[in-house]
DNA sequence: ACCTTTCTGTAGTAAGCGCTATGTATTTCC
DNA sequence: GGAAATACATAGCGCTTACTACAGAAAGGT
């Protein structure tokens, strides 16, 4: 936001650093934050290395602003989802088949980034694993609180454990993100992501009869 | 099978290969493919660079052999399943359960290598990616011909989608890998399992009225 | 016009990568 | 015992890595 013209004192940046961020987003997403080096980053850019770590800060610094880029565009939609629905029921399967849109959308890499691009790494950027990891987890967590929602508003059986049920979803989600970066279509996950609903708890609305399907979240 | 005393003719080799092999599996299951590097694994095998090119190959030889190795102990747990168990049902749900205590062992690394040794790559390494992937297409193409069996059998609904049935357990093993990875417990792995297989269509004998768990399966 | 500020490309740095040439030590074969 | 064969350690190969010192170019401030 207001990236222009505050007409600032030197020599002005000739190229967009947005696109650049995008760019580097790019090559991040599709091979992971450590095969990708600074010297594939200014080619596709089509920048030098002293313009990259002038506009930048140094690799890490860039992948992390990638993260919160990606956050706030691709990484949206399971949030965006439970809010469009009323209940968490409705608002994860509608989650499970954006989810199986968006991952293997032609005009970027497929899978997801916080899932799968700190998989392979060494001692010196563990910090970047541990990064995406707690993203990961703050997924979970979220998902969790609004699945504790539900139950207090009786909206799911009394007796759900809502840490397991959003664990399910957060495997059913990395899941599907690897098998998507495996080639699998957009139909093949909308298939899984429909059948991976049958292993969460009916509606109590809709099926008083929550006896069956819900007995492996009881304790 | 045989690896001791043929007494060939030259200075006999002072370290234990097959413990050796044991040791880079070690190192490759915990980081993957390319953040292991050949001066870590001479360290960690105590030897020196030209004895483990002597003794393996190169780098890619050598990781080979890793996969061939995991493959023929860690990696049966699927197959075995399936055979210990008459319907391919309950040959998935022992596979899974497996799945949740094999990866989270705490005497190996978490998760699957094949699933997650190979992930982020450069192009240097794309053969390995390929046939960690390959890997893993074989053992859902495995897992589909025995669903097909088990519907021409009688023991699944005629017009259950044995691909997409099979795709469905690749994606939760998968996401219950590198889950295993994130830090999970067998206790949270094994509640997946269980809350997983009520995705599956229910067995055909102990319940005809198999309507409304099947129908995501049918076309 | 001149100074300051900022971005630019050239050309590097030290460190790490996979891998190996070389010479020596230890074994079996004859 | 001598030759052939194999494994050993030292040391270093060419290449890539993330990153930067430096000097010139292009803007604003005064």
């Amino acid at each position: 936001m207001a990236n222009d013209r505050p007409r600032r004192r030197g020599r002005p940046r000739a190229f967009d650093r947005d696109q650049a961020l995008l760019t580097a987003l790019h090559e991040f997403w599709q091979r992971g934050f450590e095969p990708v080096s600074v010297a594939e980053l200014t080619a596709a850019m089509g920048i030098t290395p002293p313009s990259l770590y002038a506009a930048f800060g140094d690799k890490k610094t860039l992948f992390r602003e990638v993260v919160e880029r990606y956050q706030q565009t691709h990484g949206t939609f399971l949030a965006t989802a439970l809010a469009a629905e009323e209940s968490t029921r409705d608002g994860v399967a509608r989650a499970l088949r954006a989810a199986a849109v968006e991952y293997t959308r032609p005009e970027h890499p497929p899978g997801c980034l916080v899932i799968s691009a700190a998989v392979n790494c060494t001692a010196t950027s563990a910090d970047i694993a541990d990064l995406l990891r707690a993203q990961r987890a703050a997924n979970i967590t979220a998902l969790r609180e609004r699945i504790k929602v539900d139950v207090a508003d009786g909206r799911l059986p009394a007796d759900t454990d809502a840490d397991r049920l959003a664990v399910l979803v957060g495997v059913i989600l990395q899941g599907m993100s690897q098998h998507a970066r495996d080639g699998a279509s957009t139909e093949e996950l909308l298939a899984v992501a429909e059948a991976a609903m049958l292993a969460w708890p009916a509606k109590i609305d809709t099926a008083t009869y929550t006896n069956s399907p819900t007995r492996a979240w009881t304790r």
